[in-house]
DNA sequence: GTATAGTGAATGAACGTTCATTTATCAAGC
DNA sequence: GCTTGATAAATGAACGTTCATTCACTATAC
């Protein structure tokens, strides 16, 4: 008896995927067809089911792994010696030398992520990882003493994250994009954070009069 | 000989791009039938085309809206007495009171941007004029003593600007996003950024090294 | 009566998916 | 090592549906 190749299977659902990123990259999930994913990775577009039940089980495929490498990126900088220049390394890497295409992509997952429930889900759980990954990142910068005390790491986190996804958003869209910009400003955010220099918290208004009138000296 | 009701047609315009627009945040641009939007709008998909030449017309249509109404808002502010507080305002009115789908219609709005070439100049214009005005805003708030000397508005124009596309997307996306937390944010960077607290310029290596050091006391 | 406002059914192309079929490859038997 | 057969891998041509768009037609207002 002959038995199927796990290798070649493997290949051959990178191949598909990577044909997949490009073309809606280029042209968007729902306006790239089943035709010019097969184009482009070269095979007929029967030969796709073998690899993918559906057009929405590629999607989801392409997703998963999409998001999975930036959570695997995180991962990798558990243990450096620099927290902050391995942010730095990871924001250079997202902002300015991942092809644009990337964040084009990033665009068209949110925007499915709104409405299927299974790739809304999944990007959920994965965000999520990331944001953990952000905090431990930062507890370890605070047990380095680079951390004011009385900090929310949470909250710095979330507005990491969240100014990165901004960051994400208009390197796709704004044609000058400035990555190296981009990589200052969430650095300059991320110290200014560390430093208590952000006031969050809208429930004290002690923090809130304070920071007010620092800014009017 | 009888005339068009001018004021019906406009009429009739806007009521196809409401209903469009609750489609096209429900299941997206392309998901979005022109037999949904009909059924929607209460009319016959035929009748929708002596409004809008075509489906793509629609959807530059509603995008078009869409975005000039937050363009509108912020020239709705240009005197106001408080900038600080109206900014506030501005910021509660997208990321609390408006519903979640205007959050949603963004993300797809930015993702048709990024490959529908009439869309992405509409978009890129109007981003361009949305900074504009808040530079402006930033501006005066200067004149009035709230910025710290040296602050490049510029810079922190875009630095919120790029927040709240972010928590945008949070919006969109997160089930248990807190607007409340949301405007804090903007607000508690924004007076950083304005106290001059977050150092952008990455070409001033003396000004890097003394926040480094910063963060290593 | 004429132009506007609106409709229902039809059209034709596009597209996801299937299926019968072909081609390539491997393992076993000689 | 060569043949053989079974199965994996891949294909091209359909199929059935969906959907944007059109058009002949009705109804309404002036």
């Amino acid at each position: 008896m002959r038995k199927a190749n796990e290798i070649l299977h493997e290949d051959r659902r990178h191949q598909i995927l990577d044909a997949a990123q490009l073309c809606c990259a280029r042209t968007g999930f729902h306006q790239t067809t089943m035709q010019d994913v097969a184009a482009e990775a070269g095979m007929s577009p029967a030969n796709i089911y073998r690899y993918f039940a559906s057009k929405d089980a590629l999607i989801a495929g392409m997703t998963e792994r999409d998001r999975a490498r930036i959570l695997q990126d995180f991962a990798s900088i558990h243990d450096a010696p620099d927290m902050l220049a391995a942010l730095e390394g990871l924001a250079r890497k997202h902002l300015i030398d991942e092809p644009c295409g990337a964040a084009v992509m990033a665009l068209e997952i949110w925007s499915e992520a709104a409405r299927n429930p299974a790739v809304g889900a999944m990007i959920r759980g994965i965000e999520a990882a990331v944001h953990e990954g952000l905090c431990d990142v930062l507890q370890k910068l605070k047990q380095q003493g680079g951390v004011a005390p009385g900090v929310d790491l949470d909250a710095v986190a979330r507005l990491i994250g969240t100014l990165v996804d901004g960051l994400f958003k208009r390197r796709a869209l704004e044609p000058d994009f400035d990555g190296e910009w981009a990589v200052a400003a969430v650095l300059a955010a991320t110290r200014a954070a560390l430093a208590g220099q952000i006031a969050f918290n809208p429930t004290s208004a002690a923090v809130r009069d304070d920071v007010l009138h620092a800014a009017h000296p």
